[in-house]
DNA sequence: GTCTATAACCTGATAGAC
DNA sequence: GTCTATCAGGTTATAGAC
């Protein structure tokens, strides 16, 4: 447990830093107060200002790093040359499961502050032309040329985070207490790489 | 066009919730203060409060609106004695793609607004008892009794809803025009019915 | 670097004239 | 019903002492 830092042990700036993560994931941009902030992090508000100049700049930080945490660690499975379209089917569907389970709220964040507050930030991700050349894509072309591989893209990530998008209304919907919520997203982690299959093979 | 009333020709209290439609949905609650709202309506701040008594009674008319646009749509389908599993499936496909093409910010809105502001409506709605006693949800359940029925319906609403929760980012990576993006949705129409009947056949 | 105090502005809501 | 004016409180950001 080296690398697990307790609080007290952060510098200021740091400690800044999580709670601005903490704050903005729950509450979002508009709905969290500078206060707030300073508040969690135990200091005083004129800290944040001296450190971060502002709440918006302070937010642009916190929102890339959560865009780079959704959407950076597919690059390194999309672009592998090595893996099978199955094989990378599997890991994607498994990563993301894996990942959201510990950071559920972590894309209805990024995905309604991407349309309210940071749609210029999404330039910033190279992700696009990293997809549109990756061996995924290309496998995804070999396999089905009558169908543009973004469809399959879109399958593969709407399987896995919508359910977490979604999660309120589902739990509601089936009456789920969130360790059956848990215990059906690993269900899917072997149910969805059967379901891409099958429709990839699907004519 | 007899429904279709011009700005003008409305009541004061349709222009405001008019207004608050228009204004919730592209802002979310935090980041509308209620002059834009009377601003957007053409009328006075102090109209507003008279006609709601406050921002919060007026956000909570619109969500359960949007609400209900958002799956009170389903009932009618996926409670039908009449129809196929394979039926429903396609018109369910059909309906949200439809719908989400007309009203694209709709479920992030909802969604993301479910979390902040109105855990506390989900229950206003009883689409959770509606669901389960549905047709649709005893054919899935002869369909593959070794699967939970939940998981076929996150998997049609994930399919449909996910891509335009996405769209901002969907269309960055794809570099994708608005046209295009329409066009993709189109394709999904005959995709996902055949992708979902594969689906239920894999074993 | 860290704090207190406060400036400068914004926001929801209401009082009161018409 | 509709308006203008304004209140009371909240919000970001900074000045200035330590």
């Amino acid at each position: 447990m080296i690398n697990k830092k307790s609080t007290e042990d952060l510098s200021t700036e740091e400690k800044i830093k999580e709670a601005a993560r903490t704050v903005f994931m729950k509450k979002g941009y508009s709905a969290t107060r500078t206060r707030d902030i300073a508040e969690e992090a135990g200091i005083n508000l004129a800290l944040l200002n001296y450190y971060f100049r502002s709440k918006e700049k302070l937010f642009e930080i916190v929102m890339m790093e959560k865009m780079q945490k959704l959407f950076g660690g597919l690059v390194g499975i999309v672009t592998d040359n090595d893996t099978t379209l199955e094989k990378k089917i599997e890991l994607l569907t498994i990563y993301y499961i894996d990942m959201l389970t510990q950071n559920p709220d972590l894309p209805i964040f990024v995905l309604s502050e991407l349309r309210n507050n940071g749609e210029h930030l999404i330039k910033s991700l190279p992700i696009g032309n990293v997809l549109q050349q990756s061996a995924l894509f290309k496998q995804l072309q070999v396999n089905r040329p009558d169908i543009n591989p973004l469809h399959f893209i879109i399958n593969i990530l709407g399987s896995t985070i919508f359910p977490f998008v979604a999660k309120p209304m589902i739990q509601a919907v089936g009456n789920l207490n969130p360790k059956d919520f848990e215990t059906m997203m690993e269900e899917r982690k072997k149910l969805i790489p059967r379901w891409i299959r099958s429709m990839l093979q699907t004519k």
